[in-house]
DNA sequence: AAGATAGCCAACCGCGTCACA
DNA sequence: ATGTGACGCGGTTGGCTATCT
């Protein structure tokens, strides 16, 4: 069983809000405070949901909003913010006077998000893209080796972290295994680059040629047995 | 000048959480 | 302990405006 609709909705207007039912709700929020937002409408003669009036009040009425542009501070703040606690807008929003979290999640979607991509910094993860794109092509597949370093590694990549604590497990994590993994990162990349052994190359028949690459691409041979990788 | 497209932001919707009976 | 109602949050949508072709 679905949860009852806030308000009957046969009877409330939707969309964009007049200026007759803005100063009704600031009138009535500034007798009476605010709360109670299921019966406010009824009581100050708006024909709206108890939501969308909480809505409006919060995001657009409210007496100490800033209105008008992010500064570089405020940018800063926000990127930093979002990096300990991911989209918890509301908890962004607590600190940052006079901006609401609907404000800050739109700023951060349509500016700060194309921003850090423009910088080459992954919005969800605050790591650098290459970086991501590393981790997570490299350990998409699964090679011979099988060490604790690609179970680490794989433990964390693809994944937002939003919690701080595993943030720091990660940081961690890094700092003492970031040159094994910098070396598997590297042994990886090498074994994933597809091409022809020089061995191969120098036969001299093209008929020859077009065995060995057979044998090569897996064809005849186990040498590329794709039960052996991991997707 | 007009239509198409992109960007922006206010508002809505559904769900989780909490308080209370 | 459980059910219900109210509130708050985050994701998504829709419409307006600006810019491009």
């Amino acid at each position: 069983m679905g949860r009852s609709p806030c308000c009957e909705k046969a009877h409330t207007n939707k969309g964009a809000w007049t200026k007759e039912e803005d100063e009704r709700l600031i009138a009535h929020i500034k007798a009476h405070g605010e709360g109670c937002w299921r019966s406010l409408p009824r009581a100050a003669g708006l024909l709206r949901c108890g939501k969308s009036c909480r809505l409006r009040w919060i995001n657009y009425l409210r007496p100490d909003l800033k209105r008008g542009n992010f500064t570089l501070e405020e940018d800063d703040l926000i990127i930093k913010l979002h990096s300990l606690l991911g989209n918890k807008w509301s908890l962004i929003a607590a600190k940052l006077p006079g901006r609401t979290d609907n404000e800050i999640k739109n700023h951060w979607n349509t500016h700060i998000r194309r921003k850090l991509l423009s910088q080459g910094v992954d919005p969800a993860t605050h790591r650098p893209i290459s970086d991501q794109f590393s981790n997570s092509s490299n350990t998409c597949i699964s090679l011979e080796r099988r060490g604790d370093v690609r179970e680490g590694i794989s433990k964390y990549s693809g994944g937002v972290l939003q919690d701080a604590a595993k943030r720091e497990e990660y940081s961690s994590y890094n700092s003492t295994q970031e040159q094994q993994q910098h070396k598997f990162e590297q042994e990886v990349n090498l074994e994933l680059c597809i091409s022809l052994p020089n061995n191969y190359l120098q036969q001299d028949s093209s008929s020859k040629r077009k065995e060995v690459v057979r044998d090569f691409l897996g064809l005849s041979s186990a040498m590329l047995d794709y039960r052996s990788l991991d997707i």
